[in-house]
DNA sequence: GTCTATACCTGGATAGAC
DNA sequence: GTCTATCCAGGTATAGAC
């Protein structure tokens, strides 16, 4: 893959991870990167192309952190899912899920099905790792799996939202209370 | 208030709640209304007019549930509050600080600020909740108030969100999870 | 792979008649 | 308060030269 391609890719997803997808254009990619317009569609012809590529390798890098996490205890891998939002916070950058979902019926059907793929694996991921927990017990809660699941990835998903939204550390408090409720 | 200003209202509300404010347009105002883009511009010359109002209705609404819940119990203010989000998942629409603040930066400021303000409000209304809960012994948790709060506001922000995305019943899980922890 | 040039559309917004 | 008409900026996208 060529430079040019990633630093467009690289600059795209920042954009959309911050004004959104529909926000951008492409003088906001071809400006900062000193290309033309005509440049970048040669990359990605279409717009829906440049943000099906984003969710897809954002999706392959997660699936890349399982692999390299798989025998790790369920704590540690819940402490590493948190840091990927912490990096996330102190980027200033909403997570890709809340950038593009919360104007899902917007988006092309091409970035809508693979957003909600992605989503799903990250849930099933988060529902599993609880349930390990639990059987080997690290964690101890009230809740079924899927409902404690559901919490933390939302929870952690708005935290990003808020802390942009009323600028205080809500990442902050959000992490400590999930990790006093397992 | 004219009717037409608040259909206005309602349906750009709609629009902003299911595809984003950047993604709507005076069109999708003015076709279903059958009226013209120009009678649209009277009631808000401009569109981010609209879209500030539209803060502004959604706050004193706010404003006035607390008035009216003011002598209820935490618990029962607690129900309430997560009616409202019920209220949006069944008719298929994200809140509007997860609509607006996903993409922050792209807001003009009159919006940003109108928002943070909303925000920050519902924030203190829900830690002073969990604060008298506490001290009534209603509620026990090992959380700080404040982090139970962002907890319970930020995972109802997103579970509009999730369940759009997921497309399963994210609002149910996070609320059980919720008035578990509580 | 990047450029110039251009096509075509949609967007927000305003002037002035009714 | 709503209309017609119009403006202009900006958006996505493509053709064809280099």
């Amino acid at each position: 893959m060529s430079d040019k391609r990633i630093e467009i890719l690289d600059l795209a997803e920042n954009l959309i991870r911050t004004k959104g997808y529909n926000a951008f254009s492409y003088r906001d990619i071809s400006g900062p990167l000193q290309i033309k317009n005509a440049a970048v569609h040669y990359h990605f012809p279409k717009k829906s192309d440049l943000g099906e590529e984003i969710i897809q390798r954002t999706r392959k890098k997660f699936q890349l952190k399982n692999k390299e996490w798989s025998h790790y205890s369920p704590q540690r891998r819940l402490d590493n899912f948190i840091a990927l939002y912490e990096e996330n916070q102190s980027l200033n950058l909403v997570c890709l899920v809340g950038a593009l979902g919360s104007s899902y019926e917007s988006l092309p059907e091409n970035m809508q099905n693979n957003l909600s793929e992605m989503s799903r694996e990250i849930r099933i991921w988060m529902m599993e790792l609880l349930k390990e927990g639990l059987a080997k017990k690290e964690f101890n809660f009230a809740e079924k799996p899927n409902e404690k699941a559901d919490l933390i990835i939302a929870s952690l998903l708005s935290s990003l939202i808020l802390d942009k939204v009323i600028r205080e550390n809500i990442f902050k408090s959000v992490k400590a209370s999930i990790l006093k409720g397992v």
